[in-house]
DNA sequence: TAGATTGTTAATCGATTAACAATC
DNA sequence: TAGATTGTTAATCGATTAACAATC
């Protein structure tokens, strides 16, 4: 059923792929694993292009920076491209993620099966606090600071997710960049720094919160001003934080 | 010590400004903080450049688009600077918001102080559970879900905070559809359709998630193959989520 | 075959960068 | 005044969209 013809993920990619394709590898990976849900089994980028807010032109480009995974006349096969999609992201890698800071967030993240849905598993919680040390939140076991080193390099942890106190954010890292760990998902709000053998992705959402505050405070000055569509075209967008 | 000279911010804007542009303001905000607390009190478009990763023209360019907010031979003023990027952002406004889901996620956030640094404040939290209705984390009560309406228009809430599970969150926004609510900021991970009085703003952290699962897989790649510097350049970032 | 829809090139649009006059 | 740095226009670059031939 499956084009046999060039696929290009095989093979290194034609040119480097610009951030803005990157960006929205996700969003596709969301939207796919949706209509696979709903049991959708083939879709066109016309389909596509009007769930997501996006142009059919613009998914055709964007998954022809990996491939040709769709067939002419037929349109693009839902599972087959969620797969591939999956594994351009690194789904398929079986990374191994540890919890450091077994506070609120960091026991609100252990329960969600977001890590398992993309191939992530989190294999322990750290914490300083000896209350919650040897605790266990949703099958996952807290261990103490002190066994950070030696933790990651039997178990071979790939990712760190920071949920800890902004003030001990910084030792931490320093900690972590001569460790195994090759990704960091901070939360604390703070920067990092760069490392070179460490990925840093920051959620920031305070930045987040402050979008919706512009988005509210936007919508309420183009209300004041009678009939001016000053910004309503931003309206159009699907409120995905970009 | 300011230049007096035309302040764009209080006349409508010249033209639409771009979501690029809007996106890059919480960071200005947050960099500017951080510079404040530093007790610095001028810096140069070069500097700041160097500091967030930009350009200097860009960051004169995103300025503009509000107002002329520098001087010529100086620089920018830190503290004039933040109070703009603040009125622009709404961080001014006073909003008032309620956390949706008193569990793991709704605490851990009700007890930052993300909230008061952005000019915003939570005044109370819902949930459906009889244990947790009636308890308080960090002096904010927790209400019934039945109280969820009257309390909103006898309080004005401005911010509804999603922590809730998936299942009713649809429910819930419906609910909060008709309210004096204007913004809701969603954690759930699911898509809440559009409301025409209502801006959503989404927390996709799974996507993030996938973001970092990508550098960490790059990484590797480009590694694999020996003197090749695919995708390398991305390095360069600072790893902002954008 | 006819219809549909991709893959891909060319055209357009928008955002970033360079350059420099204005001016503090 | 001289030096510095903004505000702003013009040039470049990159990303999106339009168009269409290829082909399932």
């Amino acid at each position: 059923m499956q084009s046999s013809k060039s696929n290009k993920t095989d093979a290194a990619q034609k040119q480097v792929v610009s951030s803005a394709v990157i960006n929205r590898l996700p969003r596709y990976f969301r939207y796919l694993r949706e209509l696979l849900r709903a049991g959708k089994t083939r879709i066109s980028s016309g389909e596509l292009a009007k769930m997501m807010n996006l142009t059919a032109p613009q998914i055709r480009q964007d998954l022809n920076c990996f491939g040709g995974f769709g067939q002419q006349g037929y349109g693009y096969n839902v599972r087959y491209l969620y797969t591939k999609i999956s594994d351009i992201l690194g789904a398929a890698e079986g990374y191994r993620a540890i919890i450091i800071g077994a506070g609120n967030l960091g026991r609100a993240l252990v329960r969600t099966p977001m890590f398992a849905a993309r191939g992530v598993s989190t294999i322990a919680m750290f914490d300083v606090d000896k209350n919650v040390i040897g605790c266990n939140f949703s099958g996952v076991n807290v261990y103490s600071m002190d066994e950070l080193e030696s933790f990651c390099d039997e178990n071979g942890v790939d990712i760190a997710i920071l949920t800890l106190p902004k003030t001990s954010a910084k030792e931490v890292t320093e900690r972590l960049s001569t460790s195994c760990v090759r990704g960091i998902w901070n939360f604390t709000g703070i920067e990092l720094g760069t490392y070179e053998h460490v990925k840093i992705v920051n959620v920031h959402l305070g930045d987040s919160l402050m979008t919706l505050c512009y988005e509210i405070k936007a919508a309420s000055d183009s209300d004041d001003i009678a009939g001016s569509d000053i910004d309503e075209k931003n309206n159009e967008t699907d409120g995905t934080n970009k």
